[in-house]
DNA sequence: TCGGGGGCGGAGAGCGCTCTCCGCCCCCGA
DNA sequence: TCGGGGGCGGAGAGCGCTCTCCGCCCCCGA
């Protein structure tokens, strides 16, 4: 509190004190062309005796840069206090993917700001925000498919990453897993546990990556001759598993395997088996999506497609990054492999 | 793309649109003072016809105000890519302190930033940018006992607020659950449900919120004539908990009753009493506490001691903000009360 | 009618950096 | 010995705001 008031040291102090000028200690602190290595090693003394720090707003006034990536929730239409954004923030996907972001963001020296868009003038504001500063750049989480952000951004020809393909076609790269081949091994390891029965709980039909789930999972089961597929349709939170796992055994009674399009809906679903006396695995093998924490939290275990969320977040603030360096870079998407987990639940 | 070489408009082409000096412009954006309410509308048609946006930089290098705060996660001593890290963020704790604080700093218009510290010279570094205006000031999230950073910050004069009472006494504002009390409300319900042989899993010995725990419960029980608790330890973990369950039916076959110090722990108490074919409630009642949504994930449903962690981290933000705007102001503590939910798992 | 006070708006400095431009010096080659 | 080129470091402008200081004008009261 004291010191408070105790000016801060500047770049003039530090350059007082090593007798040179204030171009020449920003040049070594910044690294920039070849400075006469006595000199350079004066200005560092100098740097730490003053302790001196650069300060934020001075520099990025001139550079046009902040050192801050934005992380935009963007909740397509819905109110700021909607209790969608309240439970999303304990989803542990959210802090995967931050922490995935620091991972590679920290290294570089980069901050990460974040913010939160429901209305459609909110995203307006964060557009004209974002192209005044406030950060460098944005990844983007998109809660709804047919969310506009990833537009406006591209418009606005600020630099974005979009975790997740998006609905619609967008000049803005991405990252996502590939859903198909996801599911895909879960068709083939049901099928090779010998399961005769197979039915499938999906997400919401116009989310692309449970589109792309479902029609990865119904192609696998093509190719191993089962044509039809029974299913039943959730929204991705526990309670709906739960409800749509009923369903497919009031359809489906002598069901022996099940893939569930998430892992929270998975855990729903071996409560519903539970509650309606079969036994899992011996009775119905069940595979989840995502290898979330609450494919560890089930019980059984759940075997699961394990979704790297924290690789996919770091390549999105690399790939934001790199973009932030060289506009002229061309989007690109990075889709990761995922990976069948076995645990006890097939 | 193409618009980003366009120079974005300044107060300068806004004052000249205006007809007005930048000075009166400035005035009428910040609200300060009388300005004539007819230049007032002028002013307001120039910025929306330009599309202006104070630039960021240049308006805090002169208020030395950045209107962002930092969320500080300080893990004592840890290494960087620490796996304890991950598995932080991607508990909902996080996303719940997250969510708490973003409603409290959007109103006010201010950022939040995440910061990760983990060595102690990352500690210093993150004090040296606080002061040179990285933030204005922080929340810290402290995940080990005898943690520096708020020392450290209080020490350097800068604004923060810490969530749950630090274990050593800081001058630094804190904002807590009553622990002691939420454990007593565990204890009093196990024993109006007629428990008799009650126990306890405790958290890590040198963690207040667990120490709190511990003591509250002692003390109801003695209340209730109950001087002898057994009580097994574990680390707030899934896994912890299973094992300490176990080794407490080992060392009373006959309990009827447990108090686990967070859900997570009763979440793997419960599978250790699966397990061990007791039943529950029926054979024996399970509370927790935190009511995080592995309460609402377990089977049965635990009923557990509420912590309002968004409330906290709203208020901890509040407070945070009336002490950037006022730094004579006193440290304060505010300490919620918790609230008890009933449900099937006692 | 004249003096004084209050309030509004403009001029201009200054926040702390980066970066361009230029001068000087040194060295090398003819 | 002299000219030219290269490289290092300093001077100074400028990024886009806010805020102090001051002048001017208007109105009111004596």
């Amino acid at each position: 509190m004291t010191t408070d008031n105790a000016r801060l040291p500047t770049l003039e102090d530090v350059a007082r004190l090593a007798g040179v000028s204030r171009a020449t200690v920003s040049r070594v602190i910044n690294g920039i062309r070849n400075v006469n290595p006595e000199l350079h090693e004066v200005v560092w003394n100098a740097v730490n005796a003053t302790g001196y720090v650069a300060n934020r707003a001075a520099r990025s006034l001139v550079t046009r840069r902040t050192g801050t990536i934005a992380l935009v929730v963007s909740d397509s239409e819905s109110h700021d206090d909607d209790p969608f954004m309240s439970r999303f923030f304990s989803d542990p996907f959210f802090g995967r993917v931050v922490g995935g972001l620091l991972s590679a963001l920290r290294p570089a020296g980069v901050q990460l700001a974040l913010q939160l868009v429901g209305a459609d003038q909110a995203r307006a504001r964060l557009v004209g925000d974002l192209r005044q500063g406030q950060a460098d750049g944005s990844v983007v989480l998109s809660l709804h498919p047919g969310d506009t952000l990833p537009h406006l951004l591209a418009d606005a020809g600020l630099p974005g990453v979009v975790i997740g393909r998006p609905a619609r076609p967008v000049p803005l790269s991405h990252v996502d897993v590939a859903n198909d081949r996801g599911a895909a091994l879960a068709a083939d390891h049901l099928v090779a546990r010998g399961r005769r029965r197979i039915g499938m709980i999906t997400g919401p039909v116009d989310v692309p990556a449970s589109v792309d789930r479902v029609d990865g999972f119904r192609a696998a089961m093509a190719r191993h001759g089962r044509s039809y597929v029974p299913a039943a349709t959730g929204n991705f939170t526990h309670e709906s598993g739960e409800r749509a796992m009923r369903e497919l055994l009031a359809d489906q009674p002598d069901l022996d395997g099940v893939f569930v399009a998430n892992d929270l809906m998975a855990q729903g679903a071996l409560s519903a088996l539970h509650e309606a006396g079969r036994r899992v695995p011996a009775d119905v093998a069940v595979v989840g999506f995502d290898d979330s924490s609450a494919a560890l939290a089930a019980r059984p275990q759940l075997t699961t497609v394990r979704q790297p969320l924290e690789d996919m977040a770091a390549e999105a603030a690399r790939l934001l990054l790199a973009r932030v360096d060289d506009p002229t870079l061309d989007t690109t998407s990075v889709v990761f492999e995922p990976m069948l987990v076995l645990r006890a639940s097939s």
